[in-house]
DNA sequence: GGGAGTTGAGAGCGCAGCTA
DNA sequence: TAGCTGCGCTCTCAACTCCC
């Protein structure tokens, strides 16, 4: 087994087709195939299930992918250990929830200084970005917070509002019971806090519609289609122009801090370190 | 027919062992 | 030490099956 069956079977993972892989590494598509084959007799187990329409993991190689990631990331940074200069350079792959507004403040300072680096910027919910941190998927992800993970560190990035947004000037707690509720798929923090409130209420919502994107829930608040909680910077714009009202949460559920997470055992590249560095500064910025 | 994966044959390359 | 040879591995090409 070579370094570079590994990285065959991880494309192939990843493209859930031996074709697109093999598009993607410059080989033919029969040598991948004779590959994950050599792979698969030497493990004596099937890792893919193959498909009319391509292939994806069998559970052994759901178990194998987990180790495969870490393995490459770690070659990855023993490479890096060596080729990390003064200049922070390379790539730095980072995950993001929709409603970080400093975010393009903090990449824009970064680039400034720093424009060697190569920022790659992955959306996704809290829950699925820390799996991907967790996995070495990602070298780090602003989420929503706090969190306690024993193999994750966190560092501060803002702390803001959360605001209930509807279409109407008045709200009852009522409400719930019988407006739809726009929320972010399963894995959101804003989510978790509303589910959290209605909870402690003893409010059984009258239906949950989910939606990915931000401003398909802001705009179908705005066209009265239910109701949603988002940070109040988030829907400060519409509110202005009236075509959403804010309303306060209670006290204990109205703030929600974002951090940034990275895993403990990623070696820390220059990148990463003058990443932390600007999101520090900022953090004293807005504090000052 | 086209897109998916599989299989077999053969070329190219690197390495180890042998010999002069 | 240099050159030759054989072996094993990787890769490509071509032909194949399967299915929509």
């Amino acid at each position: 087994m070579e370094l570079r069956d590994l990285q065959i079977f991880k494309c192939v993972a990843h493209h859930k087709s031996i074709t697109g892989a093999a598009k993607e590494l410059n080989y033919v598509q029969s040598n991948v195939t004779a590959r994950i084959k050599q792979l698969e007799n030497e493990l004596k187990t099937p890792l893919f299930n193959r498909h009319k329409k391509g292939v994806s993991l069998s559970p052994e190689g759901r178990k194998m992918i987990e180790y495969v990631n870490k393995i490459l990331k770690d070659v990855e940074e023993l490479e890096q250990v060596f080729l990390d200069t003064e200049i922070p350079s390379g790539i730095l792959k980072i995950g993001t929830v929709e409603t970080v507004r400093i975010l393009p403040t903090i990449i824009a300072s970064y680039y400034k200084k720093y424009p060697n680096v190569d920022l790659s910027l992955q959306a996704g919910l809290t829950e699925e970005l820390i799996k991907k941190v967790m996995n070495h998927e990602l070298d780090g992800a602003f989420i929503s917070g706090p969190l306690k993970h024993s193999i994750l560190e966190q560092y501060d990035v803002y702390t803001e509002k959360l605001t209930l947004v509807t279409s109407n000037k008045t709200f009852n707690i009522e409400d719930f019971s019988t407006t739809p509720i726009l929320v972010f798929n399963q894995g959101c923090g804003y989510r978790s806090r509303l589910e959290q409130w209605l909870k402690d209420e003893g409010v059984l919502p009258n239906r949950m519609m989910e939606f990915n994107i931000l401003e398909t829930i802001l705009n179908s608040v705005a066209l009265g289609l239910g109701i949603t909680v988002v940070p109040e910077s988030a829907v400060m714009h519409l509110a202005v122009q009236g075509k959403v009202y804010c309303h306060p949460l209670p006290e204990k559920d109205s703030c929600i801090s974002t951090i940034f997470i990275r895993h403990k055992d990623a070696y820390l590249t220059n990148s990463m370190r003058s990443l932390l560095k600007t999101i520090v500064e900022h953090k004293n910025m807005s504090m000052a």
